[in-house]
DNA sequence: GCCTCTTGCCAATACGTATTTGCAGTACAA
DNA sequence: TTGTACTGCAAATACGTATTGGCAAGAGGC
C-alpha cells in the first residue's frame, strides 16, 4: 500500500513471491495477457499482492522485453512558436490518454538526424514530425518506424494536413472582395510544404481574378515576427507599395503590423494585413489581425491518434489522412482598398 | 557503414563477433569504461567493427542495466504559455548538449502525480518542475529522485528561481516614480510561489511609500489573457478605478490592455499597465507593454545544468541556487499618473 | 481402467547492455 | 627457478519484464 521511503523498487518477483506463484504467472496476470489461462483465485492473489506492495511495472524492462517503449517522439521546428506549442499540446493530450509518453525534440536543440538517431536508440514506438522541410527527410533514417507527418503530405508516410491551399484562397478572396488589386505575399525561405501551398492558393486566386504582380511584391523572410517586420519595411519602401499583404503565418503578420504602426500607417485604411494560423495573440495586437484559422491542437491530436493507430495495428484507414478545414477570421487589420496608393508618412 | 534497409538491429554481440572478442570486452571498449584494461589493438578492432556495422547502442538495454535512462522529465503547467515555452527551450538545449532526452509533461494532459508515476516507471534520471503550486509536491512521490524546482524555492529540493520580490519592487518603484498613488494588483488564484513573491515585492514597496489600498484593488484571476481581461473590466467598473495596475504576468497584462482599449481608455494616459515576464509578445501589443523582464530561457537552462550536475555527481554547489536577476523594461503602457481619477467613457 | 483433452502453472529463455570475477599468460624481481 | 604482480580477456551474472513450451493434475469419454 504505502511504499517505504526510498526503498528498493518493488519488482514483479516480489509480487510473485508474496502471492506464492512464479514470476511468469504474475506477469501473465499483471500484463493482462489475452491468452492467459490463470485460475480466478490465483489471479486474485496476484492482484492483491501487487496492490499491497505498491507494485509499479518497470517500463524500461518492459520496453527491452517487448521491443517497444510506449513513448512517441515529436519533432518540431520550434516550441516557441505558439502554433507549434498548440500542436504539441494536442499531441500530448492524446498521447497521454493512449498511455504514451512524449519525447520533445526541438530542432532548435539538435538537427533532425540527431533526433532520429536518439529516438531510434530509445526504441521509440512512433514519431510525429511537424513541418519538416522537404529536404529534411531521408527515408533511410525513418525506415521501419511508424511516422506521421504533420502538414507535410508525402507519398511515403501518412500524415495529417490542413487545407493550406484553401487558406491561401480564403485570404485572396477576402482581399479581393475588399477591392484590393495590388497585393503582396511574404513567406519563409525554407521549403515547407504548407507555406508553399498557402502561397499557391493565394496565387491561384489572384491569377483567376486577373491580378498581375511583380517580383517586388513576392518576398521571402524568416517565419518570425522580426522576419515579417523586415519584409514589411521593404514593401513599404517600394515606389508603389501594396495595399494589402498576405503573410504565410501570423508571426510574420504581427511583425508587419508593428512595422506599419512604426511607419505611421493607419491600419487598415492605408494597408490591409492578413496572416495565417490564428494563434491566440492574433486577437491581441492592434488592430486585431485578420487571419485564416488553422486548427492547431486538432492537428496535433489527430496526427497522434493516427500514429497510435499505426503503432498498435500497423494499419490505418487512409481516409483518416484527409485535410482539416480552415476558415477565415476577419478582424481589424484588413479593410477596403484605399482609392489611391498608400502614403508613407515620414517619421 | 551503411545499414541495410529495415534490417534487424546491430547489437553489441555482432560487434564483438566481428572484432573477434567477447561481448563484455566490446562493452568495455564501447562504453569507455574508466577502469577498463583493454589492449590498444583490441580496442581498435572493436571500434572499427562498430563503425563498419553501424552499431548504435540500445539505450533501453543500457537503461535497464545501469538503472538510469539518460532522460530528464520536465513538468510544466502549460506549454502554451510563451514563458513556459521559453523555459522548456532553454532546458532542451542544455539537456541535448549533455546527452539527455527530454520528456515533456504538461499538466494540461495529466496531473502531476500521474506524471511522476510515469517518469519513475521509466527510470527517469531527474525531474525539472516548473512553477508547481506548494500544494502539488508530496515528498513521497519524489523520494530518491534528483529534482530541481524552477521558480519554487523549497527546503527539500534545490532549485533555480528568479528574483520575484525584486520584480514586484521594480514594478512598484516604476509606478511610484510616475506619480501613481492608487494602484491595483492582479495575481492568479493558485498558490504559486513566484507570483506570491511578485505580489509581496509590490506590496512592500507600496507600504514603504505609505500607500494604502482597499481589497477592491487586490484581485485574483486565472493567469491567462482572458483572466487579466476580466479582472481589468472589474477594476474599471469601480467607483474610483486605479490609475495603475500591476499584473503578475504578461498574459494577464495583455488581456488588460485589450480591455482598456475596448472600454475606450487611452493608454497610458488614463491608466498604466505593467506586466511581468517580458514574453516576446509584450513588444507587439499596442501600446507596448511595460514589464519586468525575467530570463526564461536562462532559467530553464540553469535549472537543467544543475539537474544534470545532481544526476551525475549527486552533489551541487549550493550557491548555484542563487536567484536570477530581473530588470524593468519601460515601454508605452505606463506613464505619468493622471491628475484626476480615470474616466471611463461609455461605449 | 485407459486414453484424451483441458486446465493451471512453472522452468527456461529472451531482450541488449554493464559489471564483477576469475583465469590464463606474461613480465619482473628475488 | 620460484614467487609475485600485473595484463588482457572471457565466463558468469545482473537488470525486470514477457513469452514459449512443456509438465502435472484433473475432467470426461469409452
Amino acid at each position: 500500500m504505502s511504499q517505504p521511503f526510498s526503498s528498493p523498487r518493488v519488482t514483479i518477483h516480489d509480487v510473485a513471491a508474496r502471492a506464492g506463484v512464479s514470476q511468469p504467472t504474475a506477469s501473465l496476470v499483471l500484463s493482462n495477457h489475452p491468452r492467459a489461462r490463470v485460475a480466478a483465485v490465483t489471479r486474485q492473489r496476484v492482484l492483491e499482492a501487487a496492490v499491497e506492495l505498491g507494485y509499479r511495472p518497470n517500463m524500461v524492462a518492459r520496453s527491452l522485453s517487448q521491443g517497444r517503449s510506449f513513448a512517441l517522439g515529436v519533432i518540431v521546428p520550434n516550441v516557441r512558436n505558439p502554433f507549434v506549442a498548440d500542436v504539441v499540446t494536442g499531441a500530448e493530450r492524446v498521447a497521454a490518454d493512449a498511455g504514451y509518453a512524449l519525447l520533445l525534440c526541438d530542432q532548435q536543440a539538435r538537427d533532425i538526424e540527431q533526433h532520429l538517431d536518439i529516438l531510434r536508440a530509445r526504441q521509440i514506438d512512433g514519431i510525429l514530425i511537424d513541418a519538416v522541410g522537404a529536404a529534411g527527410l531521408s527515408s533511410d533514417a525513418l525506415a521501419g518506424l511508424p511516422v506521421v507527418l504533420i502538414d507535410e503530405p508525402s507519398k511515403f508516410w501518412p500524415g495529417i494536413a490542413t487545407d493550406a491551399v484553401g487558406a491561401g484562397r480564403l485570404a485572396a478572396d477576402h482581399l479581393l472582395a475588399l477591392g484590393h488589386r495590388r497585393m503582396a505575399f511574404v513567406g519563409p525561405a525554407t521549403d515547407i510544404h504548407t507555406f508553399r501551398m498557402r502561397e499557391r492558393g493565394f496565387v491561384l486566386r489572384l491569377r483567376d481574378a486577373g491580378i498581375s504582380w511583380t517580383s517586388d511584391l513576392w518576398r521571402r523572410a524568416p517565419a518570425t515576427v522580426v522576419g515579417g517586420r523586415d519584409a514589411m519595411r521593404e514593401l513599404l519602401r517600394l515606389a508603389v507599395p501594396p495595399t494589402a499583404v498576405f503573410f504565410a503565418n501570423d508571426l510574420m503578420a504581427i511583425g508587419a503590423i508593428k512595422q506599419c504602426l512604426r511607419d505611421g500607417l493607419r491600419l487598415p485604411n492605408d494597408c490591409s494585413i492578413v496572416g495565417c494560423d490564428d494563434i491566440e495573440f492574433a486577437q491581441y495586437v492592434t488592430p486585431e489581425l485578420t487571419t485564416v484559422a488553422v486548427p492547431a491542437r486538432e492537428l496535433g491530436a489527430r496526427a497522434t491518434r493516427l500514429l497510435v493507430q499505426l503503432v498498435e495495428h500497423s494499419t490505418h484507414r487512409l481516409n483518416a489522412s484527409r485535410m482539416l478545414p480552415v476558415r477565415l477570421v476577419p478582424r481589424g487589420s484588413s479593410g477596403p482598398a484605399p482609392q489611391s496608393g498608400v502614403k508613407v508618412r515620414s517619421a
